[in-house]
RNA sequence: GGCGAGUUACCCAAGCGGCCAAAGGGAUCUGACUGUAACUCAGCUGUGUUACCACUUCGGGGGUUCGAAUCCCUCACUCGCCA
């Protein structure tokens, strides 16, 4: 394999594996069925002339996560074989909330709903193409809704569904059992998202809704509503959530979840993110998000199993998916800052530029000569409190510019800041922050 | 509507007048090992400038007491049993 860090290195060009027989038959492979409707006929469907899908999102966070990223690239991938996409932002069903099996959720204001429509329609549009005949098209399913009155809703609509439907789903019947219970707006959020299909349906001859498998009791809903209304069966494909091998949260680091927007995720953070995936998962992921082919991705898991140490299927995941979503420029920074600074090198003898570059991906925290490290832990968010600084210390948990902090009681001193740029600031292997002096 | 049980730190769960910042387990975090791993072993885990010192904490509020997570009253919620 060519070196990653190379200028010549790219990320590969997405499209879909010609050795496949049908694009069908590709998405399995890659684990992105989890269930849908009839498979035949959406092997069918897919192969044939191009037909409209569509995939909502629902702001319930300023920016998309790696959950979403799944089903943006799912689209994608459809996109490629020639279909066209129609990009959902819930600009209603945000204001309602999807149940989640555990407890309510609490009503953002309509204003900050307004805003992150704005913020995900903006990234979703990233994903997908603009071009040709099959360029992706964006929604706002407020632009339906808002105008439906109560009563219009509740004859036009409701008289569809059956309550004893709508309480076997799953997401329902979940808080049914459990002590949160359901308010009614939430349980009418499957209306809600069924009417959305039924509209795009009438408007776009949609007739495709991805979603993760968790949505498949939505996505049904959409379906039941317009072979009801229309006598028309549609298809729904549900994805499968994706999971660690060892049991934990997929997308979550530390707790935190991996936003696709760089500000509140980084691109070094989001690359080394993906440098940590397990073993066990790695070849599953580059099947599910990335654009490499079969005979590619069967070679490196060759690789992973003949030499893993040298984590060859990390580094390229790491690559390919960060280069996806924040660009090879980004991507290149990030691998040099991870170079730089999980080398085993001397950090004092890297140049400027490389360190200054390095430092600018990481967390920061802005220190003066003499303060103590224990408040700048705190400042640059490696630890909470003053006492779990001097604890991380006293265990030998702390670094500065990789060398380990002796007393707690150290203050940043001059020789610690490197070639004037600023120093590195570590908490156990791979927790870094970047100290900058004030001036 | 009646009777009984319960609400403890991120989660589960002990404690039932002082020795309780609060057992134990899980989870996180740190160290050794290592591949920036996994497994395993060890340690930390309320806050405070370095502390057997202070402060905040045991559902909310109010009492009793030299002293309460522990006793009393009250409110809220949860869970059983009987109507």
């Amino acid at each position: 394999m060519s070196d990653l860090t190379d200028e010549a290195a790219t990320p590969v060009v997405p499209r879909n594996d010609a050795t496949f027989e049908s694009l069908w038959d590709e998405l399995v492979w890659r684990g992105l069925i989890h269930v849908s409707t009839d498979a035949e006929a959406l092997r069918e469907l897919l192969q044939g002339d191009p037909i409209t899908y569509y995939c909502g999102f629902d702001p319930t966070a300023p920016s998309l996560h790696l959950g979403n990223l799944v089903q943006l690239l799912f689209m994608r991938r459809l996109q490629l074989a020639g279909h066209r996409p129609l990009g959902l932002v819930g600009g209603s069903t945000g204001l309602v909330g999807d149940p989640r099996p555990t407890a309510e959720r609490t009503l953002n204001t309509k204003e900050t709903v307004a805003e992150w429509v704005g913020y995900l329609g903006a990234q979703i549009q990233r994903f997908l193409s603009a071009e040709g005949s099959n360029g992706v098209r964006m929604v706002n399913n407020l632009d339906w809704t808002a105008p439906l009155s109560a009563i219009d809703f509740l004859r036009d609509v409701g008289k569809y569904y059956r309550v004893g439907t709508m309480l076997k789903k799953d997401a329902v019947s979940a808080r049914l059992n459990s002590e949160a219970g359901i308010s009614y707006t939430e349980f009418s959020y499957q209306l809600l998202q069924g009417l959305d299909y039924l509209e795009l349906y009438r408007q776009y001859d949609c007739v495709l809704q991805s979603g993760g498998s968790d949505q498949w009791g939505n996505l049904t809903s959409g379906t039941d509503l317009i072979h009801r209304a229309e006598g028309v069966r549609v298809h729904a494909i549900g994805t499968p959530l994706i999971t660690n091998s060892d049991g934990t949260k997929f997308g979550k680091s530390e707790g935190n979840a991996i936003w696709l927007d760089p500000d509140l995720v980084s691109p070094y953070g989001f690359y080394q993110f993906w440098v940590n995936t397990e073993d066990a998962d790695v070849v599953a992921r580059l099947k599910v998000f990335t654009f490499l082919s079969r005979a590619e991705i069967e070679r490196i898991a060759e690789l992973v199993v003949r030499e893993p140490f040298r984590r060859e299927g990390q580094k390229r995941l790491a690559f390919e998916v960060t280069s996806t979503v924040h660009g090879v420029e980004a991507t290149r920074a990030a691998i040099a800052a991870s170079q730089a600074l999980f080398g085993q090198g001397d950090l004092a003898r890297l140049d400027a530029a490389t360190l200054d570059s390095a430092l600018a991906a990481l967390p920061r925290a802005i220190g003066s000569l003499g303060m103590p490290l224990t408040q700048l832990l705190v400042d640059a968010g490696l630890t909470k409190s003053l006492g779990e600084s001097r604890r991380a210390i006293e265990q030998g948990g702390v670094y500065l510019n990789n060398v380990t902090v002796g007393s707690a009681d150290a203050v940043l001193t001059a020789d610690a800041i490197l070639v004037g740029v600023g120093a590195v600031l570590r908490r156990g292997k791979r927790t870094l922050a970047a100290v900058t002096l004030a001036d």
